[in-house]
DNA sequence: TTATAATTAGTAATGGTTATCATTATTGAA
DNA sequence: TTCAATAATGATAACCATTACTAATTATAA
């Protein structure tokens, strides 16, 4: 198996994660990382938000449309994704593990987990509109 | 507006996705609809796809990895994919309209509706394990 | 140091999907 | 039953997000 080297570029991928909160795709964190690092590469990006994600240190998030999206955050949450602005944001909610319970029954296989969007508009988004 | 016309390709669209329960993706439905229709284009498919999603007609699955997927029941149900062999299948559990609730009152915003995928392994996939 | 192997920047390639366009099919009105 | 208007098609090119490739660089452990 293929030990792990230490990368500035991939602290900086993480860090970038760790700072914001609003889900940026793989090239919002480039541009991000770019900052810092005004020669990396989109691939290399690429590469460490995989490595990160499959490691579990970080997590892909898919709204059903857009490219990727990835979270810092990687306790089980939910999210709501506005259909005006297409911005996603964190739901302060518990996840709620018994549906994973109710899912197992009629199943037959064996649930790990599960993921849950929640799709509507938001507040500014809300607001606009009665204007 | 735009008036729709009838198109027999677009019927054998929606024939494929209401005659087969496997959420199948576009170029799955394309191999589906050249049975009939030999000369069929993709392009041809995914247009129809698209304006039958867009029109309500069907539904478009996003499981996190891979293709799209479409599925001809747009009654609200949850779906399960096996991580192993990577089916996607209904499960004949009720939506928790009630989530739609607790969200909104920790959102701000509008709440519509919400997507639950269940992640796990099927029962044929614990069976070939087991071997 | 130095050897080894992971990582990188740069770029080409891939895969799924959408756009373009000349031709064909559907439709409603004459 | 024509016939014009226009939606839909097949073929193909373009697009965009992502991945693969490669030679050069960097981190690590001996």
């Amino acid at each position: 198996m293929k030990t792990r080297k230490h990368s500035r570029q991939r602290d900086a991928v993480m860090n970038c994660l760790m700072a914001r909160h609003d889900h940026p795709t793989a090239d919002a964190v480039y541009l991000s990382v770019r900052e810092e690092f005004p020669n990396v590469s989109l691939g290399t990006v690429y590469r460490n938000l995989n490595l990160l994600a499959d490691s579990g240190e970080i997590r892909r998030l898919n709204c059903g449309h857009g490219p990727e999206r990835f979270d810092g955050d990687t306790h089980p949450h939910y999210h709501f994704i506005c259909r005006e602005c297409g911005q996603v944001t964190d739901l302060p909610m518990d996840v709620l593990e018994q549906m994973n319970a109710e899912a197992q029954e009629c199943c037959g296989g064996q649930i790990d987990n599960h993921i849950t969007y929640f799709y509507g508009v938001c507040r500014e988004c809300l607001d606009k509109a009665k204007e």
